[in-house]
DNA sequence: GGCCGAGTTGATACTAGGTCTCAACTGAGA
DNA sequence: TCTCAGTTGAGACCTAGTATCAACTCGGCC
């Protein structure tokens, strides 16, 4: 089963429909080989207005399809990534998103809130850095 | 010495002026209690134009005076703040804001850098959650 | 004092990244 | 076929800024 079949049956399974300009924006999304801006993708997005697409792009988050990142100039980008909670790792050199397998920061928590009195409910984490790749392409250039 | 004077001398040791519109614009933002809006400051400040308090702004940010905080709706505010690296706890009930003193993640980065070969250069923290105040307040109505 | 030039200002236009509104369309079920 | 909720797209609007540019300010120099 195609991504795009998978991700229709999901948003059926939830009650919603999956009309043409739907299917449009997630072929579009499926197609991106990495993160995206939703504007950008509204722009090349034949079949779907604007509204659509941001629409279908904040379901598609609520879904767990879709994740939002923050690049290191906080602009907002979206990518295709795997549900549940985790983090990004994002070149500066050449934009690159890696997920995070492990959260940094769950060890931590305890002893903040702990220390703090507050009942942590959620936090947001992005790390910055460069890809080994970058780092190899830059120590040939040296 | 005023945290007023105190600024401006800084802002004076770094070779800028301090205006009229400056310290109305740093007036302003030192009387605020907790953390605001830039746009709500601009609107609400006399004396300095609403580009001018942007600037000011983001001139407190580069010193290390004010720092930005992303809340949990992600709307961008501002803060009274120590300089240097921190992070910030925010109550998602009560609005406060409170600084972090140790960087909960520092230890967790050297693994994170081995595990991905990314050369970690930086990295963006917020928590939330109900401070003290607030968990006080649920227990006692609840 | 007058002039010069860099720094600063404020009005305004513009941008990015969205959300809101609303009339029109669609499609599943009675 | 009718109905009605869900969906759409155009466009207005909003927030959070940045860019532009003519006008103003102020310190230093003649």
């Amino acid at each position: 089963m195609s991504d795009l079949e998978q991700i229709s049956l999901e948003l059926e399974a939830r009650g919603y429909r999956v009309t043409p300009s739907r299917r449009a924006v997630i072929a579009a999304i499926l197609a991106r080989k990495n993160h995206f801006a939703a504007d950008e993708l509204a722009k090349h997005c034949r079949g779907a207005g604007r509204a659509t697409v941001f629409r279908t792009i904040r379901l598609l988050n609520d879904l767990g399809v879709v994740c939002r990142v923050l690049m290191d100039d906080g602009s907002p980008r979206y990518l295709v990534s795997r549900s549940g909670h985790h983090h990004h790792l994002v070149c500066t050199e050449c934009g690159t998103v890696q997920d995070l397998d492990q959260c940094a920061v769950s060890g931590a928590l305890r002893e903040i809130a702990d220390a703090s009195g507050y009942e942590i409910e959620g936090h947001w984490l992005e790390l910055y850095g460069r890809c080994a790749a970058c780092r190899a392409k830059a120590a040939v250039s040296a």
